[in-house]
This record gives C-alpha cells, structure tokens and sequence, in this order.
DNA sequence: TTCGGAATGT
DNA sequence: ACATTCCGAA
C-alpha cells in the first residue's frame, strides 16, 4: 500500500492482463524490507565507479570490502533515512546475511564480505561481475527498481502457483518494456540518499516517460552476451564493454548498459544464465512442458532480448533459526555459526514450518554448475579460502541442503534428477548423459554431487544458459530438443536439474518442511529425505534442463523465459512506477 | 573487529 | 521478512 500504484489494476495482480502471481509484487511491498534491502544497496554502491572509494570489489569471485565504512553506513542509512546509521548497525545486517547465505565474511580481511553468488539464485541474470580475479567492475546496471524486486523466496509461492503461472498465455502479454523505477526511496527526492539515485534516476529519468508501457528498459539489460565463459561469468555483459582485464586501473565508467549484444536468431540467448550461478527463472516450473509447447507456438515473433530484471533470489532457507521460544539454550552455538555443535537429533523437528520455503528454495534453484569453484579452483589463490569453499556446497544442488558444515557434504541427494526419470535414463534430454561423463567414476552418491559441479571444463564458449528449465514429468517427455542444430552449441555444460514436485513432496514427506532448523542438521535429514523421495515419492521428476537445446534449438524456451523476465521487468516497472 | 542474541520497529 | 538498535562476548 505504500506504493500507491496509479495502474493499480495491474499492480493487483495483472500486468498486462496476465496474472502475476502475488508474491511477484512482494519484494516491494513486503513490509519488513521496505524498500531496498541491504544487499542489493551493496550491489548497487559497488556496481558505482563513484563509490569505490568506500566499498569496491575485491578479489575474488563476490567479495568486497568496504574501505569506508562510515561512509557506507552514512550512505545506507540515507536511503534508509536513517540517520542514526552506522557501520555497527549496518555489520549487524549483513551477518544476518550470513544465515541466508547471502554473504559471507571473508575472514582475515578487515571489512571484508563475499556475496554467496553461489547459493544466491540470480533469477535473470547476473549482472555482476565480482570480479573474478579481475576486478570486477561495475556490474552491470541493476536496475535499482529491478532489483529490489526479487522474486520470491518462498517456495510454496513460487511453486505452487505452479499451476497459474503455468499458464502459457501468462507471460506472453507481457510487455518486453520494463523500468528501473529505482525511486521510490524514502525520501522521495528529498535530501540525501540521492546519490545513488541519483545517477540512478538520472537514468531512470529518461526512461520514465510515463506509465505507459513504454518505459522501457531499454538500457537496462542487455541480452546476454553471446557467450559466456566461465570466466566472463559474472559479468554478463560481453559486449565492448567488458572491460577486460585491467581491472581497476582506468577510470571506469560504469558501464552503462551495454546494450546488446543483440541476439541473434539463432543464438541468442536470451537471457543467459549466468553459467556458476545457478539461476532460476522466476517462475521455473510454470513453463515447463506446457510453455514449451505453447509458447513456442504462440511466441514466435522475434526474439528480442528481454532485458529482464535480474534479481537474485535466495536460495537457501532462511532458516529460522530464531527460536526464541524457550529454548534458550541455543545461545551456545553461537559462534561458530557453521557447525557448532548441533545436537541434532533432538530437536528433530522443532518447528514444522509449513512454509516450504526451503523446499521450494531448493526446488527452486536450479543447480548449474558453479562457477565458483571453479572460478576459485582457478584462481584460488590460495587465499581465501575456504570460506567458500564451505560454500563449495555450491553445489547442492538442492539448494540449501547442506548448511555448512565445513564437513564433507553429505551428497544430497541428487538424484533428484533420476529418479524415475525414464528420460532420464533415456537421456533423452541432454543433461543426464553429461552428467555422467563427467563423472565418470565416481561413486553414484558421489555422482551426485559430481554431477553438478560437472562443470569441470566447460567449453570454452559456453554459450548460452539455458534459462528455463524444463521440466520433464514422468508421464510426458518434453519434447526437448535436443538436437543440437548446429554447430552452435555443441557442448552441454550445464545440466539443471530441478525437482520440481513440491507438491507432491510435500504431501510425501510431510516432514521436510522441517526445514527450520538453522543448523545444519536439518539440512541433512532434508537431504536423506529428499534423496528417499527422490526415489520414491519423488516422483517428481526433476527437471534437468539442457542448456543446449536452448541454444540450440529450442527458442521455445528461451523465449519463455524471456516472457518471464519481461513480466517480471514489468512488475518491476509497475512497481517504480507506482 | 567480528559475532550473534534479544528486543523492537516497519 | 528485514532491518535497526543495543549490547555482551570472543
């Protein structure tokens, strides 16, 4: 309500006569976080030349380091028109990232933090370049309006929409045009946040024209770059700009969009995924078989790129680790936030949430290869360490199934994907076969988790990331591409998988909503259970996306995807616009 | 410096 | 949910 949307039919629920399912508007609205949330400010102040000053990328793969922290804080709680800001408040923040995996802190460094791309779900793209081993310049233009509007985290949202969002026509209508409605501070204009504004409603100003449908973001995404190595993964755009190598030595214009790369017709990727990242489209499932075939059918005219707010979705479960019902007795663990000591078992089940959130997070996320391991592998230097490397868990596939134990994962259960998949089996759709390749010997449990990090070496091109997933049910076989058409695409590198079925996991397990525990413990039982149900109930079939048929062949999904993205620009456009 | 609990606000 | 504020502990 704050937001007064002067469209207000369509900040309802419909954005050009689709229907979008509510939680697509809750970023902004959400009441706790009203605006901005912390992170995204972060990514925006160091996507700015004009602070890098006070906080910049720095080495690796995400990791920053605020080298003025008052300023940061000054900075933030000018957005936040909170003047009272300060670095101790705004640090109190950010270790609340910690528990979402959102951040981490790079230890050793003084005032430095690394973004968990890993564990982050970009649902669009990545626009960031962190960096990875080069400095990372701006990232690429989040759209500030855009990103605030992050797609749900809560599963059972996302998911068990399912059904509405599956609706082919959804998207379609969708108006490609979307806006960076960074406004919307508090301030309204007023004094002091602006900076940031400003250069953002600088931008921002162009595009408004008005509500109209019209606004678009043009700049604001480009396409994908054609293709995308792993290397050039965060950074997305390949364009002239990416300024290579250097990092930090030149003046560095932000860049500003780099506008495309345009996509050709037969390779574009749309919108490509960052490759280590493990992307969601918004709305995964929803398209699955059902947008493929129809949208396909419908969507054909041309591609053009949606430029699509990227927004970064959370993955892993928030975990409530909250408690405060009594118990008290938590407070030990405290430190060491990894693995403290858990006691596991005997809180088996200390709250059962309903919320599927971790489910669906884990549902939702799709696991692509990470990057950053390799990434890391490559450059890992040596230095930091670990930290990620706990992260390395990059990998769970399932998202958020092992928490960090510094501990050898537990292999999650992968399996997901193969499960009763006879196509599996078949291999019909790309992925699985490559997942064993790369494997080759691994144990099966190991496989698992081999499979996803299977990115081992990506062909260099990669090329494009499959953005959607596609989900293959039991009973029905996408028709998944697969043909490799032509020489483009050769190379499989990633496979997503995605189990979808929350539903029916749901009703399977009961239990593994479970998920609240904060400590790991949960993860794993999680993981067992899913890695049952993955067999059994599961049923649910996962979902293995092929990126290549998206290149490839298929623009059906593809396009989906872009539909979704465009919707979702449009939200977002709805929103700032409001 | 960093961490995280607790209370509180939005 | 997501902070903000306060604060004691490493």
């Amino acid at each position: 309500m704050s937001h007064v949307c002067p469209a207000a039919a369509s900040c309802k629920n419909q954005v050009g006569g689709f229907a979008f399912p509510e939680w697509a508007y809750k970023p902004e609205s959400s009441p706790g976080s009203r605006q901005i949330q912390l992170w995204h400010f972060i990514l925006e102040l160091l996507r700015k030349e004009e602070y890098h000053e006070v906080i910049a990328w720095q080495g690796d793969y995400g990791e920053f380091v605020i080298k003025d922290p008052d300023e940061v804080a000054r900075l933030w709680g000018a957005r936040k028109c909170k003047p009272q800001m300060n670095y101790d408040k705004l640090s109190r923040a950010l270790r609340y990232y910690y528990n979402k995996r959102i951040l981490h802190k790079t230890k050793g460094k003084r005032f430095t933090y690394k973004f968990n791309f890993n564990k982050l779900v970009l649902v669009n793209y990545p626009f960031i370049d962190m960096g990875s081993g080069r400095v990372p310049q701006s990232a690429p233009p989040i759209p500030s309006g855009g990103s605030h509007f992050r797609f749900p985290s809560t599963p059972s949202e996302v998911l068990s929409p399912s059904e509405d969002l599956r609706s082919p026509g959804l998207f379609g209508g969708v108006a490609r045009r979307m806006a960076r409605g960074s406004v919307s501070d508090c301030s309204d204009g007023t004094s002091t946040h602006s900076e940031l504004e400003e250069t953002a409603g600088a931008a921002g100003a162009e595009e408004r024209g008005g509500p109209g449908p019209d606004r678009g973001f043009r700049g604001l995404l480009p396409p994908l770059p054609p293709r995308m190595t792993h290397e050039s993964l965060f950074r997305m755009y390949g364009g002239p700009n990416l300024r290579g190598p250097a990092p930090r030595g030149h003046p560095e214009p932000p860049s500003p969009f780099p506008v495309s790369p345009l996509p050709g017709p037969g390779g574009l990727l749309g919108s490509a995924l960052s490759p280590g990242l493990s992307m969601t489209p918004a709305p995964p499932l929803p398209l699955s078989h059902s947008l493929a075939g129809s949208l396909g059918a419908s969507l054909g005219p041309e591609d053009q790129q949606h430029p699509s707010p990227f927004k970064f979705k959370l993955q892993p479960p928030p975990l409530g680790r909250k408690q405060r019902d009594g118990g008290a007795s938590s407070a030990s663990s405290a430190q060491s936030s990894s693995s403290g000591g858990l006691s596991n078992s005997t809180m088996a089940t200390p709250k059962i949430k309903v919320e599927p959130i971790s489910d669906v997070e884990s549902e939702e996320e799709v696991e692509v290869t990470d990057i950053s391991e390799e990434d890391e592998l490559m450059n890992h230097h040596g230095n930091e360490e670990d930290d990620e490397d706990e992260e390395g868990d990059v990998f769970t596939p399932t998202g958020r199934p092992h928490l960090l134990p510094r501990h050898p994962y537990p292999h999650h259960a992968l399996h997901r994907y193969i499960p009763g998949n006879p196509q599996h089996s078949n291999g019909s759709v790309g992925p699985p076969p490559l997942l064993h390749s790369d494997h080759r010997h691994h144990h099966p449990e190991e496989d698992e988790e081999e499979v996803f990090k299977t990115p081992a070496t990506p062909p260099l091109s990669a090329p494009p990331f499959p953005l959607m997933s596609l989900k293959s049910e039991p009973g029905q076989a996408p028709p998944t591409p697969i043909s490799p058409g032509g020489a483009l695409c050769i190379p499989l590198k990633l496979r997503f998988k995605r189990r979808w079925s929350e539903d029916q996991k749901m009703e399977a397990d009961g239990e593994r909503e479970v998920a609240e525990d904060k400590k790991v413990r949960s993860a794993e039982l999680e993981d067992r259970e899913a890695v049952r149900g993955g067999g059994a109930g599961a049923a649910a079939a996962v979902v293995v996306v092929v990126e290549e048929s998206l290149g490839v062949g298929l623009p059906t999904q593809r396009r989906s995807s872009s539909e979704l993205q465009r919707a979702t620009a449009q939200l977002s456009l709805e929103n700032s616009g409001c």
